[in-house]
DNA sequence: TTTATAATCGAAAACGTTTTCGAAATTACC
DNA sequence: GGTAATTTCGAAAACGTTTTCGATTATAAA
């Protein structure tokens, strides 16, 4: 025989108030004397009363839980970025649905369709290599939903965002190179759609431009899947093809390993022959041989903020109020290693 | 001015017809008529109906969410687990809560809490190393709710795993170790609470027996935090105390990482001197110098199964069937890479 | 004692859906 | 045409909570 769940109205019941009166007692509400208070707190207790969840977010409307949407969960920015955003929904009481879109955007869509249906109270979201600013972003928006984007953004969506400057980062990187007596720099870069891509590719481009480095748009390797896989193939490319080459910025710190694995196979010294910049700072860096000079990303404190900035919004939304619309530029860092230091 | 939402009141208003009509209309009931069902699904497409969740959980009694807690998310083994899960649900349409109890038996118990009282339709969990057969995981049982446990599990609770035959992978390990020359292997292993880690040492142990190797109390090194520094530092152990060691079987490849990087400093040759192998598989692994061998765990597959152990109870719960429980043993294998190979 | 004020309570509606069961309308059959 | 069988529909209850507002009771003031 199944005990039956413990209700405001079996509470009731037992202590032959009504429902209201009980409600209120455990909500704190001024107008019930101390006495049934006590009565109510104590068999509530006793009979293990918690609110069904259910009908608190059928009546409020609410359900204390955002979805966030990446492209990868084992990633390890990624990832650090779930553990700041769980961390701090946590300590506000949110809970945290993960969905990953595999960098697709047909998923992308159905997981923004499905968040909607949930009704979550709001929606952090990094873009998939394949997105833009599509219509499922324009939904959310459109229906007034609470939503903060972070790293992989749309510049033109108008809502809240998170990111670091991947140009100004993506510059002091390839400074950095050219500072420890580079010339000739290649960049592995991201794929051509994304945000961050772009910017860092920009960033490089600059900073040959600022210290009358020619630019050689056959100095350019694109990644499509951003893989070690492919950082060792255009490493390949790179000292088969322009032997000259001496310093490589590469999108990441993942593909930047595999360029490293090749160099270290044909016994291409890193940073003498060739120095290595990522970007990123995953843990994989600082153990690998020659340990990679990288530029920190700061995928904590992204996330803590991402989930900040969605809070005001929820908030802001409860309350009615106009939409503000906020972007936080994080600071990122150079870190210099073996790679690079000459 | 905010239109309202389109609800089945909304609908049967403007169709002049009733609420429970449109609701079976949608629900493809065989009680209405292909005519005003064409009417219904017309106009809630022009509208964009989607059903009220919070009022269908009301009603229904499930929310199609499952809760999911682990110890660490950055962290390759879970991470690549969580992605099977949120992968086998996505396919059921189940979304995922995810906690993170930091290895904290506090935090878990809290999550715990949390997880039943938004009334998750199922619990997935991974013990923390402080934690073991608390009252906690005791409420979950007692509750009748779905519960599958993976990983780092509790013999005596009684409910579905999903577990890999540490001890069995251990021993071939160490086993491994002593078929490429190693004669004195030290052991690092991990805490002395979690499940896996006890049966990582026992099969450490039994694969010397088997040998006829004199087990050494003082070659067995205990992890706390299962970081990189301890791996570096009780190598540094190792090779100052006992100087003819010449393997190591470290609880996991992280730990294992650190170990190399000790020795790499040193140069004390890897596998010449001494041969390390770790456990899990990291990515990491198959990157650094020397590359690790290591036990692989099929970490992805751990969270299919155990997302369908748990879809399982769900479905035998709400037929109000017997529980059963299923325990599932996965199997490893061992990936032979330059650090062991002589 | 009467009246006014404050403290305490509860009825009822609402949130939006699902489902049961009976009523009404249509069709089939003779 | 009438009756029976079938199709189509809708009223209403239920899920468990929150909140408004009016009613009742106890206390204070006159």
């Amino acid at each position: 025989m199944k005990e039956k769940e413990t209700t405001l109205k079996v509470i009731a019941e037992k202590l032959n108030i009504s429902i209201t009166t009980v409600s209120k007692a455990l909500k704190d509400y001024s107008d019930v004397s101390p006495k049934t208070r006590e009565r109510v707190l104590e068999l509530a207790r006793e009979l293990n009363y918690t609110p069904n969840s259910f009908a608190v977010n059928l009546r409020t409307k609410e359900s204390k839980t955002i979805g966030l949407i990446i492209p990868e969960v084992v990633h390890h920015f990624f990832s650090s970025v779930i553990n700041g955003i769980i961390a701090e929904a946590e300590k506000n009481e949110y809970l945290v649905i993960i969905l990953q879109s595999n960098e697709s955007l047909e998923l992308e869509k159905k997981q923004v369709q499905l968040l909607i249906n949930k009704r979550v109270d709001g929606i952090i979201m990094s873009l998939s290599n394949e997105s833009n600013d599509d219509d499922h972003i324009r939904e959310i928006i459109q229906r007034n939903i609470p939503f903060v984007m972070f790293d992989k953004i749309s510049k033109i969506i108008p809502c809240s965002k998170v990111i670091i400057d991947d140009q100004k980062a993506a510059s002091a990187a390839v400074e950095h190179l050219i500072s420890v007596g580079c010339k000739k720099i290649a960049h592995i870069r991201g794929p051509v759609n994304p945000q961050n891509a772009i910017d860092r590719f920009l960033g490089y481009k600059k900073a040959l431009e600022k210290n009358q480095i020619p630019f050689d748009k056959n100095l350019v390797y694109t990644c499509v899947r951003v893989s070690f896989e492919e950082g060792y193939a255009f490493a390949k490319e790179i000292c088969e093809n322009h032997p000259d080459v001496d310093g490589i910025f590469v999108i990441t710190d993942l593909v930047a390993v595999g360029v490293l694995a090749y160099l270290n196979e044909h016994h291409i010294k890193v940073p003498e022959q060739i120095a290595v910049i990522g970007f990123s700072n995953w843990f994989m860096s600082q153990v690998i041989q020659p340990k990679l000079s990288t530029v920190d990303q700061p995928s904590y404190e992204m996330g803590v903020s991402a989930f900040n900035l969605l809070l005001k919004e929820i908030k802001a939304v409860k309350e009615e109020q106009p939409k503000v619309i906020e972007n936080v530029v994080l600071d990122t860092q150079i870190i210099v290693r073996e790679s690079t230091k000459k």
